[in-house]
RNA sequence: GGAGAGGUGGCCGAGAGGUCGAAGGCGCUCGCCUGCUAAGCGAGUAGGGGGUUUGUAGCUCCCUCGAGGGUUCAAAUCCCUCCCUCUCCGCCA
């Protein structure tokens, strides 16, 4: 959510930072209604003010004079009920599209609407060049017998996997591994709750707008998380922290619901891009200040991580028209993938700035009044995409496949051979 | 799932239609005082929004006593719905 501040001070900063994710926003009709709301809430306010104090008299008064004055009140009270239910409409209307409006857009991130139009910071590592054909995860993930979308298939529908075998257990080497990186970097870990009330989805900006992407449960008005993102920016909801206590930064493991409607036909085969798949996620509350270097910071732990795995990578700066809502400025790193022989997404990173914050009603005390602080969140280890970057990278001629020296002490075995 | 008890400021806790954004205590902050410390004395100490102001401070008004509705001239207090916590029983990893 926006701050209320900026649409009357200065509405052309929003209509243009709207206008670079593409979107045309009636700021200047979106200012008056406000404005007209306030003046409503003025009055109203004032009349309630008199109602009050004629209140405190009445309880004094006796007979005539009483009776006059509750008639007196008793109008007061119809105005100002009058007055609070059309400032009430227009605030219902005004909030409608407000709330639907995404975060202010950094002046650093790329221009752009589209994927295409991410800017390509660096690349890393050499992309491998096989003395064979090299096989997609999906072959390579049933010829190794780990991985079985088939027997899923059946079980779930289309778009859930089984880890079997040692995928199974490289799953938990790479969940240990993760985790043991950042709570040396200072993150502080936590196994997160994946059913989540609407306000928290509201809070991290996932509702209004993405709400077909998410599971609902509807007997119980839970929804199942997409990431641990949610559960840790609504850990501190309606906190007012110390300045001392910053930047907090945790590192969240759960397993992630996404509904992926509409990208039917995208991504079908092996489990890419599935219904379920379990996250290692970091999520940071900063000051104000803090939160551009921040960024800086998650996007430099993605990095060691990959690197650590060695996959190549590059690390691009995601275009304006491409940001989720909340975000003002998002990393995404792209694992090399031969099958496709392309980069795609492996993690992400986003400095949602006071966006989550302002709904999520998270502040710091300060000296002239409370603030809110800013919130940024990155992938760690997205375990699903992490295995099919290592099984087609490392991938060998005789179909077994190498596992990265990083993990070997957390694996007991350092290659996955054909059964 | 069954039965019961509760949700009030940073914490504890009073409050049962008007003088209550709220007694008292604890904690915290500032000041005074006392060789030091402790004790003592005094003052301050919730959040959000609006108005005034170039801005800050100040002044002022409104809202918030778990959330949302309702009754009333007037609600922490009465009514309804929901949420949460605790205790006992049942069930359960």
């Amino acid at each position: 959510m926006l701050d209320l501040a900026t649409l009357r001070a200065s509405p052309d900063t929003i209509r243009l930072s709207m206008a670079r994710r593409g979107l045309e926003v009636p700021v200047g009709r979106l200012a008056a209604t406000e404005a007209e709301i306030r003046e409503l809430r003025h009055e109203a306010d004032n009349l309630r003010a008199a109602q009050r104090s004629l209140g405190r008299e009445i309880a004094g008064l006796q007979g005539e004079e009483k009776r006059q004055a509750i008639e007196r009140a008793t109008s007061l009270a119809g105005r100002i009920k009058e007055l609070n239910t059309r400032a009430g409409d227009l605030s219902e209307q005004f909030y409608r599209e407000w709330h639907t409006l995404p975060n202010l857009v950094d002046p650093s991130a790329a221009d752009g609407l589209t994927e295409d139009d991410s800017q390509e910071l660096r690349r890393v590592g050499e992309t491998p060049s096989f003395g064979f054909e090299p096989a997609d995860h999906e072959a390579l993930g049933e010829s190794l017998d780990i991985i079985d979308t088939k027997r899923a298939a059946k079980m779930a529908g289309s778009r859930f996997g089984y880890l079997k075998g040692k995928a199974a257990l490289l799953e938990f080497a790479l969940i240990k591994w993760s985790m043991d990186h950042l709570v040396e970097a200072g993150l502080v870990p936590m196994v997160t709750p994946v059913l989540v009330r609407e306000m928290a989805l509201f809070g991290t900006g996932f509702f209004p707008g993405d709400r077909q992407q998410v599971y609902e449960i509807p007997a119980d008005d839970l929804f199942l998380a997409a990431t641990s993102e949610i559960s840790l920016a609504a850990y501190h909801a309606d906190e007012i922290l110390e300045p001392e206590q910053l930047p907090i930064r945790y590192a969240g493991f759960s397993s992630c619901f996404r509904r992926e409607a509409g990208t039917h036909g995208k991504d079908t085969g092996g489990i890419f891009r599935v219904h379920q798949f379990d996250k290692v996620e970091m999520f940071s509350f900063t000051r104000p200040e803090d939160s551009n270097e921040e960024h800086e910071r998650i996007l430099g732990l993605e990095e060691k991580l990959v690197g650590e795995l060695e996959i190549p990578y590059r690390v691009v700066n995601v275009a304006a028209g491409d940001l989720g809502a909340s975000a003002a400025k998002k990393y995404d790193i792209e694992a090399w993938f031969p099958s496709w022989n392309a980069y795609r997404e492996i993690t992400s990173c986003s400095n949602t700035t006071d966006y989550q914050a302002r709904r999520l009603k998270v502040r710091m005390k300060a000296p002239g009044g409370n603030r809110l602080v800013h919130t940024l969140n990155g992938t760690a280890v997205a375990v699903g995409r992490v295995i099919i970057a290592l099984l087609e990278n490392h991938q060998q001629s005789d179909g077994s496949v190498l596992m990265p020296e990083a993990l070997h002490p957390y694996l007991g075995f350092d290659r996955i051979d054909p059964p």
